[in-house]
DNA sequence: TCCGTTATCCAAACCGCTTTGGATATTGCT
DNA sequence: AGCAATATCCAAAGCGGTTTGGATAACGGA
């Protein structure tokens, strides 16, 4: 059973004031090194930990970080979100922070935001998946709570602190190297383009193509939830044209696969027949690594991007006059085993 | 800006006591209807919502649960950790309640446990992954941290509240079918079997066959993090062997992936020449549904588990006198795609 | 030796809410 | 009418820390 031993309780047996123990525990130089050490000592054979309510409610922080995300959060989302939220959880640990979750209804987001504010439960929030009418920043701002946005808001790059991947350009280098290859009949299963990152990416697929004179053929781009399923029914599809796309460019490693099973179903070699690029987030129960990766893609760690966009987080809230800060991050290109020469 | 009113000066406002708003808002008996009305509406008016660490502080609840995650958490756990904490994060706001994860060290797993009980920040805790050589639930006893396992721990079912699914006898169910299609060659892709989940599906694995008269072996059993490499590169190798399986019993639908994989590249069509029987977890990334689901499965909703888990856990804080309650769930043996009759 | 510093430590206020122990006004009964 | 029971409401005491505003003692320089 926990003793429960708390400050006073502890002074009284120090024979000491509880500012002085307070003090001493929290580093502060109005206490002798003698008295410092001995309170040090005696919090520790005790077992004292100071009771983080009263603590928060004294000092007036909270000392936690809120992530709310809808009930219904977009399917793909699920593993990257996840990942993301590993990251930024050992971001938090190392600073003494905790990390609260709120799994609340669609509709009930903005109040969940404003719970925030108003019961001071969090001293921060990230913001996931912005949209492209987004207005969550607007309404951060107006409750005073500080924030970071995993990806960007368009039209707000300026005013908000993000952390996000240059994903117009991974996808316009992987068109490239596509278009290279000789590929011009090029698909594109995209995620949901309201979503700020694949409305980047097709404007990124989009250019390259105009960059040579092609243009995007609308019966070969898709987006929805990037599922497994989504992938290989698609690919099923656009394989049964009569002029069928030789390469896919795909936003997520579990859709890659189901393209992977599709060519399969048909006959098709992946990397000879056919050529597949994907993005890979670098989700660890996914690896695609190894000299030669399964998939060609463009990387980039998600995990690390928690951890970062964390770190900007915390550091908004202890310099709060900073203006906002922002890490844009490139995608590797990374060469694997499913591309390869358009065959003629 | 949140103007940040509290309770003092709302009972300013409406010229009442502390005590009494406070009861009016919190439903107590002591209070008129129509001063209660009165309260709620000018509430309502200047957004008076409790700071919740005063709220906490004075009642000594926390009204917080915790998951302590460690930082290595093994691969083929993350995608199911999150729909897990996803459900149980449903049943946590419905009712209150805040879900606070901490992502620590590996070694440091004891530890955030002594801090979350010391520092009473909450009130209670879900144990992830029950390994063979368990000790967790004898901290938290000593703690008095009330808890709920996901899995069993062994030789704890009575003494511990816990949701699990009868996964010895999944596994065993599905390798009967698997002898029924007159597979006498039956593959084991399982996960980290010091596990306890692993552990039991390896047990029904293994009785089933025994109970026909045959005996597993062990060239066919391997066991990892099941990650979707790990399907397909077990998968090949064994499909290289003199003496091949014709089927394959897979922990999770990541590696089953992987092992269609394989099977496409040897040129096997998955469901004839060769089967395949995978847990789903039911994973909203990984759909396997539909009136044929691409995978013979055994099905189980890990979601829907981390909302039982929560619920028994909130009952356990609720009612402490209450003994250790436990929810001992079947899987579903869903026919797919996967599987059919051995070719001879 | 005297006095302004400096080093240590403490009493008490405060953070914002809940809850105990009344006080006061009504109501119901005899 | 007289009195116990009931309905309402309040002052004040926590909850367990942090922090302000001194008080006291030891120190250092003229």
């Amino acid at each position: 059973m926990s003793k429960g031993i708390n400050l006073k309780e502890l002074s009284q047996r120090l024979n000491l004031s509880q500012t002085t123990v307070s003090r001493a525990l929290n580093g502060y130089p109005e206490v002798s090194a003698e008295t410092r050490k001995r309170v040090a000592e005696m919090a520790d054979t005790l077992g004292y930990a100071p009771n983080s309510q009263a603590r928060r409610l004294a000092t007036g922080r909270s000392m936690a970080i809120g992530h709310v995300i809808p009930r219904s959060i977009h399917e793909m989302m699920n593993p990257i979100f996840l990942e993301f939220i590993a990251g930024a959880g050992e971001t938090y640990s190392d600073h003494g922070y905790d990390m609260i979750i709120s799994v609340v209804e669609d509709n009930q987001e903005e109040e969940a935001y404003r719970q925030i504010a108003s019961r001071k439960k969090a001293d921060g929030v990230i913001i996931h998946g912005p949209a492209n009418n987004e207005n969550r920043h607007r309404l951060l701002k107006e409750l005073g709570l500080p924030f970071v946005v995993h990806g960007r808001i368009p039209g707000a790059e300026t005013e908000t602190s993000w952390v996000d991947l240059k994903n117009q350009r991974a996808f316009e280098r992987a068109t490239n190297l596509l278009l290279d290859l000789g590929h011009s009949r090029i698909a594109l299963l995209n995620g949901l383009e309201h979503m700020d990152f694949a409305h980047r990416r097709r404007a990124g697929f989009e250019a390259a193509l105009t960059e040579r004179g092609l243009s995007a053929d609308p019966a070969l781009m898709r987006s929805a939830d990037m599922t497994e399923p989504f992938g290989c029914d698609n690919a099923l599809e656009m394989l049964g044209y009569a002029d069928p796309p030789t390469a896919f460019l795909v936003s997520s490693m579990i859709s890659a696969i189901g393209v992977t099973r599709a060519a399969g179903q048909v006959g098709l070699r992946t990397g000879k027949d056919i050529s597949i690029i994907t993005h890979d987030d670098a989700l660890s129960f996914l690896p695609n690594s190894g000299e030669v990766p399964i998939f060609t893609c463009t990387r980039s760690s998600v995990r690390y991007a928690g951890q970062k966009a964390a770190e900007l987080l915390l550091d908004l809230i202890a310099n709060p006059a900073n203006g906002p800060t922002s890490l844009h991050m490139d995608a590797e290109l990374i060469i694997g085993q499913s591309t390869g020469p358009a065959q003629t």
